[in-house]
DNA sequence: CGTTAGCACTCTCAAACATTGAGTGCTAAC
DNA sequence: GTTAGCACTCAATGTTTGAGAGTGCTAACG
């Protein structure tokens, strides 16, 4: 039984209509509102035929078809049609763009928040990591005689800055000497160049002053470990409770309890991801919290090895078609944007290196 | 008609009834349940009485009675007795106090978490801001040639680093000169007493260099205006669903929508938080949506002038024995933490400071 | 005069039942 | 292959009913 024009059309039509209206939609509202020109009873056929594909589903005897997660699959990978995305929302995601420059994340906190209004769904996304990147810069900077901070910069963005409170006193000298063993040792390494050991042997290149030495090595071991452990943001959680499918409280509790966990959050969002973009429809997340939910992935560059990732989820039953759009314009929007606002000189330097090869 | 000691006794059995039952109260659970030894007829001409004082509501004729916002009041006023934490309950806490050190934000954002998860609600924190501190120190820090960091400190502690591209190169002789003059103008100077104005007077005092001048001090007084506002930290909000009056996904949609936004939130906290300990009864924070809610708002205190906010909110019909005494415990648990952790010098600073007067 | 037993009354809640309507699958005719 | 017609199914909705909880009032008691 293969899946002929007349099929996919009927599926097509079944599928928008119920992400339209979140009820199972018959055979007669087919009949009437598609330009097929059948009759309600032919559609019912087809229906029958459908759903022994595995890809619609009937809630019970006298309701009407509901697209199955292979149903979805089908819509997305080849029945949908791209949205477009309307004059309002582009000039509302345009001017949360002109924002004035804040920290990173605060930044990405305010475009995740507008693009979660634009689309009416939760948005999830990570700042930028390095994976490749190499070790620009290490600094120790002498706030007062107690206190240090450390710096370190990659791609020649800063990464990471700590502070080091000291039991007792440095001096100057002390300080200078350290930057200078620092950079010696570690400044061009990946970061997975960079381990504990690594870090040890500088301890004994400087000899003396062991205590202060150990914490000032722990604090950048930190730090460098912290690189690609991206703070994950979400923003517009309550939209979710915009779907009717979630006026089950049990459901409610379920997902935001899910969300509570960032670290499992960013985790799934990391190892989801492939190059570009991607939808993920239920179960395909091998997430029990999550099997009724889909989420659409993409992934930002901003050259140099530093990469995000920004998501929306919402219930299986998602205006696919929109989101994916949305998503891919909002992605290439917020790769400008930062590229502008943080990353110019990293982007600059990676070409420069690209052309230098 | 006086609130005589058998009226209190009734009473403050029929709110704590109803804080633990979430159901109306009769008069024959009292008369039963109590040491009163009266019987439920007395009781229910008692009840009529503190009906009529405005204590008790009547959801329905048929119903038992349920406390009202006047009751509560009275009840955490005068009648609620100290809740004893349990060993567990401390034990947990004590535990959470000795997480590694990481940034600030970070740390008050895990011990709101883990209180949040032993009392069971959801906790609000905002993060210690400087009210009358002074300017300690302003450094310049070249990051590369086209890359500077200031530093702000106050009372010796690193409240602000922000970060600045420049579209062209400075040189260190540039960032040596500037950082002199920053703290020549600046150090010493309390938060209010730093205006756009009197930085722009320093402007002048260098001349030259105009455009990289300029952007650094915009980003000084970005920076030092942003020293009292206090990020908002929320976590645990999936607990309110614990709650029985929160299986109306109505009240969890506004409730849910009024913490998406944190200025909102902040702002609200900062207002209402008196010296010490303080309860927010239902309406009498102001705001609507939160009229059927309470808040229990204490605020933590690091020296210096340093100080911030913690609270937790919870429908009316709260454990507020159990939420007062906790909070009160924990706030102890995160001056102590917090001054140990990140502001140890401060407090002996200001601690000299005060001798030296 | 405060307290209490007794009782009629009120109102919610849940169960039981009937009704409605949407939608189907099947059959037979076009 | 398509369609009209029809019997059938099942969720959703409305109605009725009874049980249960709790009250307020009255009259009697110590």
């Amino acid at each position: 039984m293969g899946l002929d024009e007349r099929k996919r059309q009927i599926l097509q039509a079944i599928i928008e209509g119920y992400i339209s209206t979140a009820e199972p939609i018959g055979s007669r509202t087919i009949a009437k509102n598609s330009e097929l020109n059948l009759s309600a009873a032919t559609i019912r056929n087809e229906m029958g035929d459908l759903e022994e594909m595995g890809l619609l589903i009937q809630p019970h005897t006298s309701a009407g078809r509901v697209p199955s997660q292979l149903g979805y699959r089908l819509y997305v990978d080849s029945l949908m049609q791209k949205y477009k995305m309307t004059a309002a929302e582009i000039s509302r995601l345009r001017s949360a763009m002109m924002l004035k420059i804040e920290e990173l994340d605060k930044t990405v906190r305010k475009l995740s928040a507008v693009f979660s209004g634009i689309t009416n769904m939760p948005t999830v996304a990570t700042l930028p990591t390095v994976e490749r990147g190499r070790v620009n810069s290490i600094k120790v900077v002498m706030i007062d005689p107690r206190t240090l901070m450390v710096i370190i910069a990659a791609g020649s963005n800063i990464l990471k800055n700590k502070l080091l409170r000291l039991s007792s006193e440095v001096d100057a000298e002390f300080v200078e000497k350290l930057n200078v063993i620092l950079s010696e040792n570690l400044v061009g390494l990946t970061k997975s160049e960079i381990s504990l050991d690594n870090i040890m042997q500088v301890q004994s290149a400087v000899g003396g002053n062991f205590e202060i030495l150990t914490a000032v090595l722990e604090l950048v071991h930190e730090a460098i470990s912290e690189l690609d452990n991206s703070e994950v943001i979400l923003e517009g959680v309550t939209n979710i409770l915009r779907f009717p499918e979630y006026n089950d409280i049990e459901r409610v509790k379920e997902l935001l309890g899910f969300f509570e966990d960032k670290e499992h959050l960013g985790k799934l969002i990391r190892d989801n991801a492939r190059g570009g973009l991607s939808v993920i429809i239920g179960e395909e997340s091998n997430i029990p919290e999550l099997k009724e939910n889909s989420i659409v992935l993409s992934s930002y560059e901003l050259g140099d090895g530093m990469k995000g990732f920004i998501g929306i989820i919402g219930p299986v039953r998602m205006n696919y078609s929109r989101a994916v759009s949305s998503l891919e314009y909002y992605t290439k929007q917020v790769e400008k944007t930062l590229r502008g606002k943080f990353f110019e000189s990293a982007l600059r330097e990676s070409e420069v290196d690209n052309d230098g090869k």
